[in-house]
DNA sequence: AAATGAACAGAGTGTTCATGG
DNA sequence: CCATGAACACTCTGTTCATTT
């Protein structure tokens, strides 16, 4: 997949989102917009406010690479109270990418911490553990 | 100075290196090279390797804005060996507004250490502490 | 070759507009 | 009005080119 992991400085948010947005597929079928809303949700503390199109450039990007696969939920089923939506679940190949993502993030985020632990212990003194 | 301090996800490389700039621009006279050559090395173990346009560019704003005044060292004095540098000072306007922007990384970087470490607890379980 | 600076280009991302139910 | 999608524009940053010593 071709979304860059690492780009130097800190990861980018796109690679960021991905690891909840597959997250969120893999544990329970719900769909764009309350994507969104759990991750503003969930953000909210750290002043982070992601927006619907970077979601769904996400939610596409995963599709095209064949990642995860589209189904449609169309008025009136169970659920749907309003119209149309649009449900994800992995490929078998996204099963596979995911592991993999998954672990290779952690490196990603690892490094991030460190350096912006880096930075705190230049700027502000060592770090404080409780 | 209208360099962002807050981008909603994580903190922009330009205010990163800025606090280092403004520290090394405190502590020991040097030039912009040697900037470079600095972070680099101290960053090497987190993979990231600033370019020079960045470094100067942020020098180039720390002086538009006010923060510092550059002094022209020329060849043949003290130190410099092959052609003119430039030293930066910070001029009386800088070491206060230095003095506000670091407090002000500080709440910044603890923010995106908050979300680093949301994201560590959500994939891959609670933060190890020693 | 070392140091600085500027132009240019590309990536990343947010805002806005558009469409269908 | 909700959900999705796409176009557009702007910001950030890296690469390249230029100048001086």
């Amino acid at each position: 997949m071709e979304t860059e992991l690492k780009r130097g400085f800190l990861v980018r948010q796109r690679a960021f989102l991905k690891l909840y947005l597959l997250k969120m597929i893999e544990a329970n079928k719900r769909y764009g917009t309350q994507f969104l809303d759990d991750l503003r949700t969930e953000f909210k503390p750290y002043g982070y406010h992601p927006t619907h199109s970077e979601i769904y450039k996400t939610l596409h990007e995963l599709t095209r690479e064949g990642w995860v696969r589209r189904e449609k939920k169309l008025l009136g089923e169970p659920g749907v109270d309003f119209q149309e939506i649009i449900i994800y679940h992995f490929t078998e190949k996204g099963k596979q990418e995911y592991e993999l993502y998954r672990k290779q993030m952690k490196v990603e985020l690892d490094r991030c911490l460190g350096l912006l632990n880096q930075a705190m212990s230049d700027h502000y003194g060592p770090i404080k553990r409780k």
